[in-house]
DNA sequence: AACCATTTTGTTATATTATAACGTAACTGA
DNA sequence: TCAGTTACGTTATAATATAACAAAATGGTT
């Protein structure tokens, strides 16, 4: 949090309340959220002003262009960056049994490499590996 | 298609004709399409019996699970596979100008490598890259 | 053929995810 | 304080996907 405060204070950004409010809620998550879990959560915290799905995808999109959080976009989930800031491609790996999100801190894997000999200007990148954690592998054998 | 036909028949699968409709218009298609558009299609070329969503997701899953087609998760969309059958993980190269979609044919890539090292069980992957094509980047400059 | 079990298709309704459009409030710099 | 801009709030609706159950087709068995 405090990470993103800087971050955004560097680039002259507003990290404003209610994109604080969402950005909290995705950092002590620690999984991948809905759009509509984290507006549900914003509604049970302060039940007097009901809040609608535009408020929740609006900080959504400032906090993923600023590359604060991400889209898990194999499950239409969010959840926060382990390294707020970095330039290099994100890559998760996701268990379907226990639904725990692992961001690799790696390099840019090769294939942007090879993307980029082939001519292609990349973007963005998504990598998102399901399988089953090494954890609950031992608790299944 | 016809490969698909052989697929099937080795496996002992009913590619139904509901299942090679879809099929076929995917394979002519040559880019993603929507679950929508495909249903749109289904109804274009008959008009007579008008069909409802289930129908195409439920091909969709048969012609998925068979290795047919891939869904491309950052577009809520469905492309036919180059090469049917393989066990490879598929990975794309996405122009957000074109819209063309080119599958990579490569090996697994050594993500796949490092997930397994880590005690991770690879079920799926998605790699799917978005940005410029050379062709497009031609054209813009 | 007649039967049963299984799979596939069809139908209706509804859930889930996301955005358009427009008005109001807050912030910023002059 | 004023104008310009950005962010927030609200309503409605679009786009994507599935649940649940009924009907039909298929495949093997008697
Ligand atoms: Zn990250
Ligand atoms: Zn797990
Ligand atoms: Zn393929
Ligand atoms: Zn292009």
């Amino acid at each position: 949090m405090s990470e993103a405060r800087q971050l955004c204070e560097t680039r002259k950004l507003r990290l404003t309340s209610r994109r604080r409010q969402v950005l909290e809620i995705l950092l002590a998550s620690h999984q991948p959220m809905g759009a509509y879990d984290i507006l549900a959560e914003l509604n049970r915290v302060n039940p007097s002003a009901i809040i609608a799905p535009p408020i929740v995808y609006r900080a959504l999109e400032f906090l993923m262009s600023e590359g604060l959080i991400h889209r898990i976009e194999s499950r239409n989930a969010f959840i926060s960056c382990v390294h707020p800031g970095h330039q290099c491609a994100a890559q998760f790996l996701i268990c379907r049994d226990c639904e725990q999100v692992a961001e690799l801190e790696d390099s840019d894997p090769p294939l942007l490499v090879e993307a980029d000999n082939l001519g292609f200007a990349v973007d963005h990148s998504v990598v998102e590996i399901t399988g089953i954690c090494a954890q609950c592998q031992k608790h299944a054998g």
